[in-house]
DNA sequence: GATTGATATGTAAGAGCTGACATGTCAAGC
DNA sequence: GCTTGACATGTCAGCTCTTACATATCAATC
């Protein structure tokens, strides 16, 4: 078992739910559905898709044009991503560089603080506002409506943050 | 200029807002404040801060018993960490292992969905009673804010799941 | 038929990070 | 004085990931 499975699963998944494609394809995915979620480019994805049909998890299901290679997912790959996603602990191990210029707020001064919120805020609203006239069923809706809460809090914090900014500063 | 500065600019952080530090010191302080928002282990910042040193970022204040060295920051380190703190885009590269399982439910029947988003409830309640407790100060305060902000509203989206899996399951 | 641009797949170098291993110091209790 | 356990620093192999480079196909326009 590898240390970390993410990529793979994010990949079956991906093949799970939209069916059979190409790594041009699963890249695009990436890009337009997952972006929010995970993301890899395609030298990431390419390697990654050929260990995996050395595992068995996908097969090669047909070669198109310009050699275009349509993977698609195994029974055994199925049951791996079934296995990830019922018994994958939630870990702990979030790396946010929003949540480390927060942290370290207090260095600023006032100003250069409320700027720095105000440029966070600026990011959670581009998202809200992308997931928001997001059509139906490119994001899992529960995935949606998760990025839905998590932008509306982020706005939230930052709106509080800049009250007590000002009140303080 | 290195592709990604962040470990760079949490251990600089944690000086300047600290003060002087082993890196033993600085591998406690990742465990016990900067936890929530960035993970590293002695193996990563022990080569770190003898890099940084030798570009000018710290500089060894002294040296202790059994070999501690207590790093500080230099004049050249704190430019650095304001310069990105103020300048760094909040990127839009964020990576939830749990938000992927959010995004993949989906593929798993109402039952084991049910369970897996418990899960995440128990994992985003877990760390709000971490942060509940929290003494005054070990967290920046906007830091801490937001963390409960975010564990809070990861909880809401998961009573809300639930509820929407028990009416359609 | 030559050029251009979108499509499509790949490799390689090097930075980032984790887990396992190795080493030595100091304090406390026996 | 010996053992044990917490303190403290470090290396290394191997995996992950990003950036830059390389290549080839197809469709459309000139």
């Amino acid at each position: 078992m590898l240390a970390d499975m993410s990529l793979r699963i994010a990949l079956l998944g991906l093949l799970a739910t939209k069916g059979p494609a190409s790594g041009y394809d699963l890249a695009k995915k990436f890009e337009h559905s997952l972006n929010h979620v995970w993301q890899a480019g395609h030298t990431q994805i390419y390697p990654e898709l050929v260990k995996m049909a050395a595992d068995g998890l996908v097969t090669v299901e047909h070669e198109g044009a310009r050699g275009r290679k349509i993977y698609a997912i195994t029974a055994e790959g199925r049951a791996l991503l079934t296995e990830w996603l019922v018994g994958h602990d939630p870990s702990a191990t979030v790396r946010s560089e929003t949540a480390l210029q927060a942290f370290l707020l207090a260095l600023l001064d006032t100003e250069q603080a409320a700027a720095v919120v105000e440029r966070i805020k600026a990011h959670f609203q581009a998202r809200l506002a992308v997931l928001d006239c997001q059509p139906e069923g490119l994001f899992g809706k529960y995935a949606l409506s998760l990025g839905l809460h998590q932008a509306r809090s982020g706005i939230a914090w930052a709106d509080e943050t800049l009250a007590a900014l000002r009140r303080e500063g």
